[in-house]
This record gives structure tokens, C-alpha cells and sequence, in this order.
DNA sequence: CTGTGTGCAAAGGGTTTGCAAGTAC
DNA sequence: GTACTTGCAAACCCTTTGCACACAG
């Protein structure tokens, strides 16, 4: 069984050839992923955005924010549940290569603010040159 | 003169009753403004967007990231120039009030990541459950 | 007076909805 | 067989563009 399988039947969505296909690009990409990138993929483009959003909800791929006004969506970490996201990882936006990374092996900083505030999730994203458009 | 003539004058723009209506929302907030806020202001939409643009490029509002999906813009420091933004300020999302907010009095710590990378730009934002939301 | 700003209408692009046919389980 | 998924068409935002008129400096 592929992992992409493994990881429907995990978060309890049926398995079907476009979530298969959809699904890879995720497993195997570094990068988050737009919309626009599975325009070539010879599926309707409802088809798309409904996969993608029942991704989201199950707790399968994340949203990544970065300034491009389009979302962009990654892989969640192991511990992402339906609807209870953990992705408090670092994103660094390459303003080269137009790619947005997940720093997953980043311990994110501490955001210390006023304790009179409650905070759920810490959103961080960077914009600059990666460290592969820098060795180049 | 009010503080919108003069900020208006500062960054080279003329002064019409539009852009002073709508700056005016601007300097008497602490929270990010979505477009759709002036959607009861008689105005034309067109007209806001391409004022709401205008300052921006201007250096006069500044983008704010949360995770909604339109815009929001709030005032930028006093540092920021044409096309030339400073704003590596904390945002803060509340999701009871439903406002993000500028922390401006809090210092950003300062993100390591791989020296192989360049930082341009580092955002910030949390969401949780603000002060003033904690207090009432 | 000249260049810029505003409003209206229309177009453009991304995203969602309704419905019928197809498919996983 | 039943409930979910897909594709198509159309609708629905939000945003931009073109153009004529109005206004700031």
C-alpha cells in the first residue's frame, strides 16, 4: 500500500485516482504547493479545490501563508488531527526561486508578549534568499 | 492642518476628500482594516482599492498578514518611505473579536535559521485571544 | 491649465454551488 | 446499494481596467 494511500485511510478519506494523484505532488515536493500548480493536471478545477479543501480539513496538508495573495498548501506534520492543525513550524518565502519552504527542523522562537494574552498558534514566515538559490 | 493633510503631504499625495475620509480610519484605529470596511462609505469600490493601493505604495499603510483571506492594511511607523516598508512588527489575531492588531511595542526576537539563507523580511503573527477580549 | 483623482460600466480571475453521472466500499 | 466523489455549467465574489468627467495645485 502507497503511503499516499496509508495516508487517506488515516485521516478516513475514501481513496480515489485524483486525491492519489493530488496527494503525491504533496509527498514529494519540499514546497508548498499553490492551486495554480495542478492546472495542467487535465482535472476539473472544482475537482481540485474540493480535494485540497477536504486535505485541509482532515488534517492531511496545512495552509502556508506567505505574501502571494493565492494559498498555498503543505504537508502536515504526524500530529495533525481533523480539524486540529500543528504546523507552528517557520516558513521561509525565496523571493528567487518563488518558493516557499517549510522549516520543519527549526525550532520556532518564543514570541513573548503581554500575559494578558492567550495565543493558540504562532505564524511565522520569512522572505528572503534560500539556501539553495544561494549556493547557486 | 490635520495630522491626514500633513501625513498626505508628507508622502507626495494630493489631498482630496476621499483620500482624507478613508486615511482618517486609519490614524484613528489600532487595528488592521479590511477593504470591506468601507464598504458603507458611499464610495466608489474602485476608488478604494486605488486609494488604499496608492497609500500603500506611498508608505503611508502598510499590509497586514492574518489568516484571512483579504487584505488588511493598518499605518505604517513613522521609518517607512516609498516602496520602502519597515513594518517587521507582531500582528496579533484575535479570534473572539476578530481584529488583528499591531504590536508595535513589542521587539520581533530575532529568528535563527541556516546562515545559508538571507532574511529580508520577518512576519509575525499569532492568533489567539487578545487582551482587551481576555479582560471583558 | 495640466496632471491627477473619481465614478461608472465592464471585464477579469479565483473560488464556490447545484446537479447529474460515476465510483469506493 | 448507499454515500461520497467527480465533472460540467453557472453563479459569485473580489479586484482591475478603460474611459469620461471633476478637481487639486
Amino acid at each position: 500500500m502507497s503511503t499516499e494511500s496509508k495516508l487517506l485511510k488515516t485521516h478516513k478519506l475514501r481513496s480515489t485516482e485524483v486525491r492519489l494523484k493530488i496527494l503525491a505532488v504533496f509527498t514529494n515536493s519540499n514546497s508548498a504547493i499553490p492551486k495554480s500548480y495542478f492546472d495542467n493536471f487535465d482535472l476539473d478545477r472544482t475537482t481540485i479545490y474540493r480535494t485540497l479543501k477536504s486535505f485541509e480539513e482532515s488534517g492531511i496538508i496545512h495552509r502556508v501563508f506567505d505574501s502571494s495573495e493565492n494559498a498555498k498548501y503543505a504537508l502536515c506534520t504526524h500530529e495533525c488531527q481533523v480539524d486540529e492543525h500543528k504546523d507552528d513550524h517557520i516558513h521561509f518565502e525565496c523571493i528567487k526561486c518563488n518558493e516557499t519552504n517549510c522549516l520543519t527542523n527549526i525550532q520556532p522562537p518564543n514570541v513573548k508578549i503581554g500575559s494578558n494574552y492567550t495565543v493558540f498558534e504562532t505564524n511565522i514566515f520569512l522572505k528572503g534568499i534560500c539556501d539553495n538559490c544561494n549556493s547557486a
